[in-house]
DNA sequence: CTGTTAGCGCCTTCAA
DNA sequence: TTGAAGGCGCTAACAG
């Protein structure tokens, strides 16, 4: 047997019963609530008068059977809990909202699998647009890949860009981002500079990496694969990890860190290993936030324009929408990236050497 | 004239086409992907063959005109950028997924009309269910709390309650929160004990005052309106605020903050005054993050369940969508909080009191 | 086990 | 300026 829904949720008002209270018909109704076709001033303030009065409210759902469009979009983070996505939700929300949208707003753990379950979600709930922050590729994708060309629904990728020609986008400049932490530390002196970033196939991570190894180059320091260390984009993943830098007998004097929860990561596994910084050892982290300026050491970041990638990413996403057709947003926008130079990094000193 | 959608949008087949192409009708097609009803074994392949040829997903917006259920659920919180809300956020989500909910979410920046807006928006989309973290009072609105109250669309209350009976919610026990906090403090020998906490007429804040009250009290030791600050919960704020405190002549030797961001700039306004932590003050901040156990000087805390928080209240929202009926769900359920004591308490000493 | 049919709430020609 | 009627894609009786 099946439950009544209990009384206080009594049913809404439909557009019928405006008609009746008003004395007119639905499609005069239809036409003062979506300023469609004209109306005599009388029987307008006749039902504005009755949709007043049953708190009326158009239905969503029943009029995208005709609209085709749910003034909705989706958005696909691969972690909420990393400050850096809420906000880059917020500048997408900032924008989609002066144009009636609102945001699904779905998590996939860096989980390639759970973006493509969110994907057929959306596409089933027919959102009228999708802005993606693409989990990792797994290998063997390409039926996916396939698939997200096709999707009948328009996306605008955000920060990680896929292997896809032709897509609309909005990154950052990680390569930018990479070669200015790295310059940096450079600049003061350091030599044996480590990076520690993730082993996803990420474009970010891959570019940032590319910056740092066209930094060096420049300087004509040799690239050893034994400074590059590649994991698991956590905290825990970066306190196993640096050990083996930290240990080595040719111990760098700098690190750059490319993400922003390994950062933290190899700032506890400093600390452990008894390594002061910026004393012993200077590091660059990615991404900034209000409490890297107040807590210590004061770290050295590549800060992003988080904000403004969600807006840029809405703002393309939204003209798409308008025009419905995609045909001429085929661009990938850049926004750059700025080294925040704070007290993580000191100038290189031979004595630094000393064991840990 | 209108535009067409681009031809790479290839409008979805719709359940007619699968019965066309399967040989049966739509109730049989309906019959399949609803597992309602029995259907023969072949016909059933037969129609899943179809299904997947035309890659074939039910139009969920159409489908919600007959079920009257859109699978989806809002989430109101006053600004994702606090980095309590996306791990109440994930907590929520982690449970409506098994349900295949998705969520949509809403930020209001702690502005009750934005909140109203959104309530408003997610009723005439038809979610199923409401997650709201309220938006600060503003004087006269009662005639907002009626609606809220007769909204058409049950809700779930989290974290902040309103002036409201008889209401499902999910709280964190904050007069625990401030009472550990506080006596913390007393039991390091602490007497001059300040309190800086949000002037929102906020549930949450009025207990964490409540708990520094009762935990005073129980001391004997005398509420001093000059040891309490109020403010809005920023940074900035906290910054301003403090200086008040750090220059009375009986200045406190400890200060409780409730608040995330205020902690933030409280630490910030130390540092400006040239007071160290915790040797010329202690410091109680509210709200627990990764960092907070790495970069120094390491706050000692009350830590909220912000997950758990998520979940139960998703958790009793879903029991009362599943029940249709919120009769016997008038209940509040709290979570208790955790003082996380790490390093920016110091034993009072007398000659902590030399200027700063 | 399967098909026919009547709406769900709304927008939109087409007529008047 | 207004109304009547068809249909958007789907579910759920009701028949067969």
């Amino acid at each position: 047997m099946k439950h009544e829904r209990s009384k206080r949720f009594h049913k809404m008002a439909k557009i019928t019963d405006i008609a009746k209270r008003a004395g007119v018909s639905i499609a005069t109704v239809s036409r003062v609530i979506n300023h469609s076709g004209n109306v005599k001033k009388s029987t307008k303030e006749k039902v504005l008068k009755a949709i007043k009065e049953l708190s009326y409210t158009p239905n969503f759902p029943a009029r995208y059977l005709k609209t085709k469009r749910t003034l909705t979009i989706g958005m696909v983070v691969p972690d909420i809990t990393n400050p850096f996505f809420p906000m880059v939700f917020r500048g997408a929300e900032s924008v989609v909202k002066q144009e009636n949208y609102t945001i699904i707003l779905c998590n996939t753990f860096e989980d390639e699998y759970e973006e493509m379950r969110y994907l057929s979600i959306l596409e089933a709930k027919k959102v009228d647009g999708i802005l993606l922050i693409k989990a990792p590729a797994r290998s063997g994708n390409e039926q996916y890949m396939q698939k997200l060309k096709n999707l009948s629904i328009p996306i605008v990728y955000l920060d990680r860009l896929p292997k896809l020609q032709d897509i609309p986008a909005v990154v950052a400049d990680n390569v930018g981002g990479g070669y200015a932490a790295t310059s940096h530390l450079l600049k003061l002196g350091h030599k044996r500079i480590a990076i520690i970033t993730v082993h996803y196939p990420l474009t970010v991570h891959r570019e940032r990496l590319q910056g740092y190894v066209k930094a060096l180059r420049e300087h004509d320091i040799p690239i050893s694969r034994l400074y590059i260390k590649k994991g698991a984009s956590t905290i825990e993943e970066a306190i196993s990890l640096a050990p083996s830098l930290l240990n080595m007998k040719n111990r760098p004097t700098a690190i750059f860190v490319t993400n922003h929860k390994m950062t933290i990561g190899l700032m506890r596994a400093l600390e452990m290993a008894g390594l002061q910084c910026p004393e012993d050892i200077s590091v660059v982290g990615y991404d900034d936030f209000d409490w890297e300026n107040v807590f210590h050491p004061r770290l050295t970041v590549v800060a992003q324009p988080t904000y403004q990638l969600g807006q840029a990413a809405a703002g393309l996403l939204i003209e798409i929408l308008r025009d419905r057709t995609d045909s001429m947003h085929h661009k990938i926008v850049m926004l750059s990236t700025e080294l925040k130079i704070r007290e993580s990094c000191g100038i290189y000193r031979q004595n630094k050497l000393r064991k840990p």
